[in-house]
DNA sequence: TTGCTGACCTGCACGC
DNA sequence: TGCGTGCAGGTCAGCA
């Protein structure tokens, strides 16, 4: 499922296709898949249809590409647990759960018959759960640097550790000031960003820390390992082209990832820790419901703390 | 203000 | 074979 990996893939293969050309037309296959446009679906293809798109962005697991001016708008991503950006022909079959097709012209707008033109492309959305969507949003300056731009709705979002102006310090300080498990924290969009439930899960690994242990009683060198662990899976997971798992994440090629023969836990319940288990063989993974999700950990590495916030 | 829970949503695996 | 149930999980509204 696509996390924030998979969402800087993504980008960069819409960087490579589709900045820089207009759109010459949208179609919304399902309404549900517009829900947080203003207006619906009929207002989202009117509204985007003649539009330019520039170069996307990015912040945790949300991606935007800024429309061309006037009016400092974007057309904003996300592809929740399931969604798919790829582009294709657009002769190429319609795909199983396609949702939403945006046909882009060539860069220059030279049209179709000039003898170097590009050829179309389509953006397509493909979503299988529906928890993604595509909307526009105008831009506003960032809470903590006014030059930089991003859509509203993105505005509560916090820098992701792969963001230059990360700050971890501050997410020490945060973490102390709640009364939390650390887990829980982690998958605070609001606090860090672009952390989901298998990098959590891979990234307490990493640090040794069980996901149940009280952010107050963090100090700051485990804050720091903690979120250097999380950099590390993250960029692992990048260098890779992100995590396949169930097939449901592709690149806007439709090439999947190899992140998850990666994997140490997640996924991994009742086999070997690949740390402890060489000298402790009866040590497995384990896997607990928490949150309404699962939370898989090695209870040997990663012990649970005389005081948990579950 | 902060923390937590349930709803949204579909396809697959599994048991009966 | 067909049906019902559980599970997967990112985000947000609503509640305590």
């Amino acid at each position: 499922m696509p996390e924030l990996p998979e969402v800087e893939v993504v980008r960069r293969g819409l960087a490579r296709w589709a900045a820089g050309r207009p759109v010459s037309g949208v179609e919304v296959l399902d309404a549900r898949s517009t829900r947080r446009h203003d207006g619906g679906p009929a207002a989202f293809e009117s509204q985007l249809t003649g539009r330019r798109l520039t170069a996307p962005e990015r912040r945790g697991k949300y991606l935007w590409v800024p429309l061309a001016a006037p009016g400092g708008m974007a057309l904003v991503a996300h592809l929740g647990m399931s969604g798919q950006l790829l582009i294709s022909s657009p002769e190429t079959p319609a795909q199983r759960h396609l949702r939403i097709r945006v046909l882009l012209e060539d860069p220059v707008g030279q049209g179709p018959d000039a003898p170097d033109a590009e050829p179309a492309l389509e953006l397509r959305f493909v979503d299988q759960r529906i928890f993604g969507g595509l909307f526009l949003d105008p831009l506003v300056p960032s809470a903590d640097r006014a030059d930089q731009l991003l859509p509203a709705s993105v505005a509560h979002i916090a820098r992701d550790p792969l963001d230059p102006y990360f700050d971890a310090d501050s997410v020490h300080v945060r973490l102390r000031a709640r009364k939390t498990g650390i887990k829980r924290a982690l998958l605070d969009q609001g606090l860090v960003s672009g952390i989901g439930n298998i990098y959590a899960d891979e990234a307490l690994w990493r640090a040794r820390l069980h996901y149940a242990r009280p952010t107050e009683t963090l100090n700051r060198g485990e804050s720091a390992r903690l979120l250097a662990a999380v950099r590390d899976v993250m960029e692992d997971a990048l260098s890779q082209g992100g995590t396949s798992f169930d097939s449901l994440y592709v690149n806007v090629n439709g090439e999947s990832g190899y992140f998850e023969r990666s994997l140490n836990v997640y996924g991994q319940a009742g086999r070997p820790c690949p740390r402890c288990a060489a000298e402790h063989r009866d040590t497995v993974i384990v896997k607990d419901r928490f949150m309404n999700r699962s939370s898989a950990y090695c209870p040997r590495c990663q012990p649970v703390p005389r005081r948990a916030r579950w």
